[in-house]
Parts: structure tokens; sequence; C-alpha cells
DNA sequence: AAGTTGACTTAAA
DNA sequence: ATTTAAGCCAACT
């Protein structure tokens, strides 16, 4: 992969993120395969972690297929709680109602 | 250059 | 729901 795509990549991820809105979620696979590398999954969560805690996009808004949280970032879940998300009994994402798709 | 690792995904147990 | 195992692909050692 090049340089110039890997930037693309990276912001296209970045846009696609910010355009999540509040109470939503998206999977890995999902902004990969938006931001035209579906099998990037990995790179995706790469980057955003690179993002820091100055993300320019919410990244806690992006979670695993599974509803799962990042295992390295707990606080992701009462950030999502605070914007409305619903999780079940074991702490994750409520998908069913939260999975979002950008409008078409 | 070869081996390991991971904010992933699927399937199976 | 959780854990394992295997596939996957780029970054890191």
């Amino acid at each position: 992969m090049k340089a110039e795509q890997q930037l693309a990549f990276v912001r296209e991820v970045e846009f696609i993120v910010k355009s999540i809105p509040a109470g939503k979620v998206l999977t890995y696979g999902d902004v990969a395969a938006l931001a035209g590398e579906p099998t990037q999954a990995r790179l995706v969560g790469k980057i955003l972690g690179s993002f820091g805690f100055e993300s320019p996009a919410p990244c806690h808004r992006v979670v695993n297929f599974q509803g799962r949280t990042a295992p390295h970032w707990p606080d992701q879940v009462p950030l999502l709680k605070a914007e409305g998300v619903t999780f079940t009994s074991a702490g994750m994402v409520d998908m069913r109602r939260h999975h979002w798709l950008p409008d078409l």
C-alpha cells in the first residue's frame, strides 16, 4: 500500500467516523470498507488508537462487530452510555439498535 | 529479512 | 456470553 493511499485512507476513516450521529456505532470492518479498504479493519483500530486523547473524530463510536469495546480503553463504555447507547448485561453495545450505516 | 502483534472477523466449541 | 483457533493484513521488533 502506497503512502498516498494510506493518507487518503486515514482521511476517509476520519470523515466517516466524524459523520457518525450520536448514539450510533460502526464496526471497524464497516469503516474500513467505507474508506475503500475492506481488508484493513485492523488498521482502522490502529489509526484511531494513534489519534490519541485529542482525537479529531469520536472514535468511541467505533466498536468491533460484536459490539465489544476496545480492550485497552474501558472508558469507551461510559462515553457511549452518555450518548444514549444501550448495553447488554455483559457490557456489549446493543448492535440491533445502534449499529449504523451512512445514509445512501 | 523473518517473526511477532493487534482498538478485526468468522466459525466452532 | 466467553474462549479458541484460524484467516487476515499492515505495523513493529
